[in-house]
DNA sequence: GATGAATGAGGTTTCATTCAT
DNA sequence: GATGAATGAAACCTCATTCAT
C-alpha cells in the first residue's frame, strides 16, 4: 500500500541516522511548510551533507513524503490500540477522543504535517497521499461502526461509511485545533478559551455527547 | 473588524477591474497555493501591468488577503440568509448543509483559498485571519444554538459554543471534501463514491441525522 | 555661469510653489541620497502632481541639480558678506569659521546635498557641477589671499591658489563634520566629543590657530 | 575591531578567487557607486555564479563592506610604515603627503570607495564604518602629535586631537582631489591646473608649508 | 559512501517617466 | 495648466539540484 519514496542507500543508513533525518525533516516541514522548508537546512541540521541527502532521496518531495509516512505510522499505531479492543463503539469513541487530545499535544509536528498535506494542490499527489494516509484509518472506523450496527449498538438507519467520515472529520478538526495556528485561534473564537488552557475532559465530555447521541438516537 | 489590505488606488479602480483582479487572483492562489502563485501572472491575466498591481497592493500578501476577504464576504452573505430566518435550529441546519453542498461546487475557489489559509504557519497572520474569517460565522452559530437552548429546542446539557464549534467543523470538512484534491480523495476512500457523483440529498440526510440527534438526544 | 535645469513652466509657477518644491526636494535628496530619493514622493509632499513635476523638470537629475543650485546660492550669499568686507585675511578667516559653525547647523540639508554631489561618479556631471558650485567661492578665497599677499599680510612664499584650496578643504571638512553621519562619527573619533556638544569657540580658536600660523609663519 | 561581513565559505575560497572578487567588486562599486553597482555583474566579471556569490556574502551590502575593509587595510598599512618611524612630526608629515600623492594614483579605486562611504546616510552604518575606518588612523595621528608635544617639537598651545583632525582633513581632501571626479575638477578650479599634470612636489612643498607653520608657529 | 562547491532560473518589488484627459 | 493612472525594465536574492572529488 505504501510506496517507498527513498532510495536504497537510505535503507542502508544506520537507524540513528534515518531517525535523525526524518525527525529534523518533520520539524522543518511542519514549522515552515513544504514550500518554505529548505532541504539544505534539513541536511545540515541532520548532520549530513546535501550530497548525501540526494543519495537518500531523489527530490525534496520524496523526502517530504517519507517524513509524512513516518508520521502516519505513529498516528496509526495509536489508533490501532484503540480500535482493536472489544469495547463498544461509544467506549472506543471516548478513548479515541481522549487519546487525540493527548497525542495532539505530544506529536504536534505530525499533525501539522498532515495539515500541510491537506492543502496539496497537485491532484495526483493529493490522491496518492490520501490513499496512503486515510485508507487504514478509514477501514478501522468503518469496520467498527459496521460491527456496532450488526450488534444493534447504534441506530439502524445510519450509513456506516458516511458516519465514519463525519466522525473522522470531528477528530481531525480537533487535532488541528490543538496544533495549527489558524485552527487554534479559531477554537478560541468559538469557545472563548485557549485550547491549551481548557480542561481536556470538557472537550471529551462535550464531543462525546455530540457523537453519542448522533449514533444512538432513537425515536 | 476587517482591515483593508489594498491601497487607495484600488478603491478608485473601476468595479470591472477590481472584479477582474480579484477573480484572477483567487483563481491563481486557489489553484497554485500562496507560495507558487505568481503575481506577474495575475497581473497579466487581469490585463494590467505589474507596476499598477503594486499601486493597488503593497505586497503579494496584501493581494492574497484581499482575495480572501472577497471570498469571505460571499460565503458570509450566504450564511446570513440562512441564519437570519425564524426557522428552528434543525431546519437551519438542513438549509445550511444543503446550501453548503451547492455553494461548494459553485464557489470552489473560495473554499480552496480558505483551505490555503488554514495552513498558514505565521502565528500572527493566522490569528488575524482567523479573527477576520471566523468571528462573524461563529457568532451566528453560537447565537442560534443559544436561542434554541432558551426555547428548549435542544438538549439542555450542551455547551453552545463547543457545539457550534463541532457543527462548523463538520460543515467546513464537507466544504473541503467538495473542493480540495486531498479531501475529495479522502471522501471517496471513506464512502467509496466520488463526491461529485453522490446525490447531495444523501449527504444532507445523513449529516442532518448525525447532527439532529446530537442536538436533541434525550434520555 | 549657472545653467538652468528647469523648464520654462517652472519659472511661471508661483514663488510659493517654487519654494515648496525645492524645499521638499532638498529634504528628500539630503536625507535619502540621490539614488534613493523618490521623485513621486517629492511631488506628493510638495502638493503637486507627478505630471506637473515633469512639466517643471525634464528628469529627476534636473530637479536634483536645481535643488543644489538653490543651496549654493544660500551658502554663497553668506560667504559674500564675509569676503566683501575690508577686514584683514585672518579676521576674515575667523568670521568664516564662526559662520561656518553656525550655518552648518542651520542649513544642514544644503551641506548634505553638497556631500551628495561630491560623490557623483559621472565625470561630465561632476565637472559641470564643480564649476557651478566652486567657481564663485574659489574666486573669493583666492582674491582675498592674493590681496593679503600684496599687502604683506601673509608670508610671501605661499601659493595663493593652493593655499585657498587648503583653506577651503578645512572649511568644507568642518561643514561635513557638522552635518553628515559619517563625518560626525569621525569627528568624535578624533576629538572624543560629539560635535554638537562641543563649544564652537574651541573649534574656532583651534582651527584659526592652525590656519593663522600657516599663513603668517616667518623664519 | 573589524567585524567580518563575509560568510565562512568565502574564507575557504582560493586566495586567487578571493582576490578576484574583491578586485572586481571594488572596481564596480568605485566606478558606479553603491546603489548603481550590480551584484550580478560583479559575479560575472569575477567568473563565478550569482548563487555562489550569495554563498560568500549574505547581501550586497556585506560584499560592499568587505571590499571596503580590503581597501582600508591597504591604506592603513601604508600609513603604518610612515608613522612607526622615529622621524620628527614634520618629517612624518612630509612623507605622509608624498605617499598620499603616490598612493592616490595607484589605489584610486580604494579612495573612491572611501568617498562613497562618506556619503552613507544610514546613521547606524555610517557610525560603524567610521569606527572601523578612522579609529586606527586617528590613533596614529594623535599619538604622533602628542609625542611631538611632549618633545617640544610643536607649539605647546595646540590641541593634539583637533590638530590631528585638521591634518587628516587636508590629507583626505587631497586624496579625493586625485581620484574623484568632482574633487578633481574642483582642484583645477582652485589651482588652474589639472592635478595629474601638476608636479607632486609643488603640492608637497606647499601643503607642508601650510602644515609646518601651523604646528610650529611661535610668537 | 560522503562531501559541499557550484549553478542559474525565477519571483517580488521599485520607480522614473509617459500620456490621455 | 494640471492630473495621476499606467508602464515595464531591472535588480536583489533563494534554493533545489548536480557533480567532481
Amino acid at each position: 500500500m505504501i510506496e517507498k519514496r527513498y532510495k536504497e542507500a537510505f535503507e542502508r543508513a544506520s537507524d540513528e541516522r534515518k531517525e535523525k533525518i526524518l525527525e529534523v525533516g518533520i520539524e522543518e516541514f511542519s514549522s515552515k511548510g513544504y514550500e518554505n522548508a529548505n532541504i539544505n537546512v534539513i541536511a545540515k541540521n541532520a548532520g549530513i551533507s546535501i550530497g548525501l541527502m540526494y543519495k537518500y532521496f531523489a527530490t525534496k518531495e520524496d523526502l517530504f513524503i517519507t517524513c509524512i509516512q513516518r508520521g502516519i505510522k505513529i498516528l496509526d499505531d495509536a489508533l490501532d490500540d484503540i480500535m482493536k479492543s472489544d469495547d463498544k463503539l461509544l467506549k472506543k469513541a471516548e478513548k479515541l477522543i481522549r487519546t487525540t487530545c493527548i497525542h495532539s499535544k505530544r506529536n504536534a509536528n505530525y499533525i501539522k504535517l498532515y495539515n500541510e498535506i491537506a492543502s496539496e494542490r497537485n491532484g495526483e499527489n493529493a490522491a496518492r497521499l490520501a490513499r496512503e494516509i486515510e485508507y487504514s484509518t478509514s477501514r478501522k472506523y468503518v469496520t467498527s461502526i459496521a460491527e456496532a450496527l450488526k450488534n444493534d449498538d447504534v441506530r439502524p438507519d445510519l450509513d456506516p461509511r458516511l458516519f465514519a467520515f463525519f466522525l473522522d472529520n470531528l477528530i481531525t478538526s480537533l487535532q488541528f485545533s490543538y496544533t495549527c495556528d489558524y485552527y487554534r485561534e479559531r477554537f478560541e473564537i468559538y469557545t472563548g478559551v485557549n485550547i491549551e488552557e481548557m480542561d481536556d475532559e470538557v472537550i471529551v465530555t462535550q464531543l462525546l455527547k455530540f457523537i453519542e447521541s448522533a449514533f444512538t438516537f432513537e425515536k
